[in-house]
DNA sequence: TTCCATGTTCCGCA
DNA sequence: TTGCGGAACATGGA
């Protein structure tokens, strides 16, 4: 269940369960996760090394070895990290398993192949290349810098926050979840919004990216659990839209 | 059998 | 140049 409030709990999940473990053996169950990386350089250049830290941006996930390859992991829609001791509990969709020395395993496993664990050079050229916006959570990020990215875009605001090269790291719950409180219709366009409805995108996507509940209901036809409207069921920014038809405009 | 899916990318069109 | 719709990717589950 990748987006970034998901990525987020599992950097914790490996920071808890590989950091730390030297690898004995990595094994590549299914290539077509590999991305760009061949199956032999991944066993060949994780063999034997240790995961020494992770770090996230947006939706991905980079763990540093003691040496030079970073693991890239993104999870795609239906990817997932599983960590245990009994092999025999190893997923049914396992694409990677790590082999610890410690005996214990972790597993990535993804049912629909669009996740990628990759090794890469430098997460900073990865940020780089794949243009990825700012982080959510990031300290840094301030309403003023938002605001800055908000002025040259025109179209639809559920796009935009969609947009990994404006705000990486809020997929379609997400950002549904952020326009039913704040109270602003996903087609909206962004140059239309108000300094304050910007502000309120704005606090309410960071707080929403710490994973509250959810609030909007997926099911068209709902109750407003906010103001009693009917939830609308529409495709916005090529995705499955839920919305309140009466508070959000 | 048909439809749907929390993501990304690429193409074509306006 | 910007934005968006649609398709493609691959597959299981309702």
């Amino acid at each position: 269940m990748p987006e970034l409030p998901e990525v987020e709990e599992y950097g914790r999940y490996i920071a808890r369960h590989a950091l730390g473990r030297r690898i004995v053996r990595p094994r590549v169950l299914d290539e077509r996760i590999l991305g760009a990386t061949r199956a032999a350089a991944f066993v060949r250049s994780l063999r034997g090394r240790s995961f020494t830290r992770v770090r996230r941006h947006g939706k991905h996930l980079f763990v540093y070895t003691d040496r030079k390859p970073v693991l890239h992991l993104h999870f795609g829609m239906t990817g997932d990290l599983a960590a245990y001791r009994d092999a025999s509990k190893q997923p049914r969709f396992a694409k990677i398993v790590f082999d610890f020395e410690d005996g214990s395993h972790l597993a990535f496993e993804d049912v629909r192949l669009f996740g990628v664990a990759e090794l890469i050079d430098d997460p900073d050229h990865f940020i780089i290349d794949h243009s990825l916006g700012r982080d959510p959570l990031d300290p840094a990020f301030t309403l003023k810098d938002f605001r800055a990215l908000m002025s040259r875009r025109t179209g639809a605001i559920k796009a935009l926050l969609m947009s990994q090269e404006v705000v990486a790291g809020l997929g379609n719950l997400y950002v549904d979840e952020t326009l039913f409180q704040t109270g602003v219709h996903p087609r909206r366009s962004s140059a239309k919004l108000s300094g304050e409805e910007i502000a309120a995108i704005f606090r309410t996507m960071r707080a929403v990216a710490r994973k509250p509940r959810l609030h909007v209901p997926r099911e068209e036809g709902s109750p407003c659990p906010r103001c009693g409207g009917v939830i609308r069921r529409a495709v916005a920014a090529g995705r499955t839209t839920y919305y309140c038809a009466n508070h959000q405009r």
